[in-house]
DNA sequence: CAACTATGAATGAACG
DNA sequence: CGTTCATTCATAGTTG
């Protein structure tokens, strides 16, 4: 097996690279399986590579925050206001849908029309259980001794709709993770 | 757009490399800076050029180990323990010093006496300081009044001082990670 | 210039 | 989650 490590795709990358800017950050265990799903169409992959990314991509872009804040002049006390930069997330309200436009040259004819939406606290955050989910495994770090999942993130549903990208996205810097992970095809709200 | 990599210039790899025989293989990014900060003065060098040469180089030192150790045959079982080459770091208990003595001729007058010590708390570790982070320079806020200069991060103090290499090293297979990166050389208290 | 080497940079995977 | 490890990519430098 001379592939012992994943590699994404340029597109599999664009895609996670436009998800985490859409503002996700820690994907439930069902969001990271949809993911993987959709992003198989373009490569091999599996659900642990997904939760890896995110991992590794929320924990250096962190870093580098850091690090940018140690170097960092203090400003005023009276502005401490969160010299954090400002990012502006496309979030949405609990029942609203980002929709994330990918517009991929037609290589796999249709992309599943998978919507995922914010519920209140059930579906687990990006932790799994290990043991055998096919061919899509979760890191064994996310499974704890009695088979609960290891989590620290209030809840994810999945579920199918046909709600379609009518929401209304708002900025915030508090961006919550609901958003249509992939979408219907053709429509195109483009941000 | 070829952004030309870092390399070491002669100086400053000895320094690193002195550093690296001394004991050190994970600085922490208190560390890293004051590295940085001094190797600035033989050179154009960022805080991360610091973090992946530690990197690189311990990784490809156990590399190189561990195919040694594959060719060649195993010993007793007994003495399963450690093949691993018993390496003498010289390393320091929590509160003495290693000094290290650069004998550079004088391209640059002075070199900022620097002591880095360590205190109980750990400081948070060298894995930062990714992209863009130009200038190796402490925060003014740092700098106490006293002399001192103060990261951030707990545990650690930057501190002029004028203690010198009065410390009694002794050798151990695991190095911690106290030494005094630089060494007393004249005076210039001020930065 | 090709081929090879040394090594800076990056990142997937995993640890504590 | 911050950190550390292993592997890979990228490229300056060297050799023939």
């Amino acid at each position: 097996m001379p592939r012992p490590r994943w590699s994404p795709t340029p597109q599999q990358l664009m895609i996670l690279q436009d998800l985490y800017r859409k503002g996700l950050r820690n994907p439930t265990s069902t969001q990271v399986q949809t993911i993987t799903t959709h992003l198989s169409l373009y490569g091999k992959i599996q659900c642990k590579n997904v939760f890896y990314w995110f991992q590794n991509h929320k924990a250096r872009d962190r870093q580098k925050l850091r690090k940018e804040m140690l170097h960092q002049k203090q400003k005023n006390p009276s502005d401490h206001h969160d010299d954090a930069p400002q990012l502006q997330f496309i979030t949405a309200p609990n029942n609203s849908i980002i929709n994330l436009d990918y517009n991929f040259p037609p290589l796999y004819p249709h992309s599943p029309p998978i919507l995922v939406h914010q519920a209140e606290r059930k579906d687990t955050s990006s932790a799994q259980m290990m043991n055998n989910m096919g061919n899509v495994d979760f890191p064994k770090q996310c499974v704890t001794e009695n088979g609960m999942i290891r989590t620290n993130v209030q809840g994810w549903v999945l579920m199918m709709t046909d709600m379609g990208p009518n929401s209304i996205p708002y900025c915030s810097n508090r961006p919550i993770e609901t958003l249509e992970l992939f979408p219907i095809k053709a429509t195109g709200i483009k941000e």
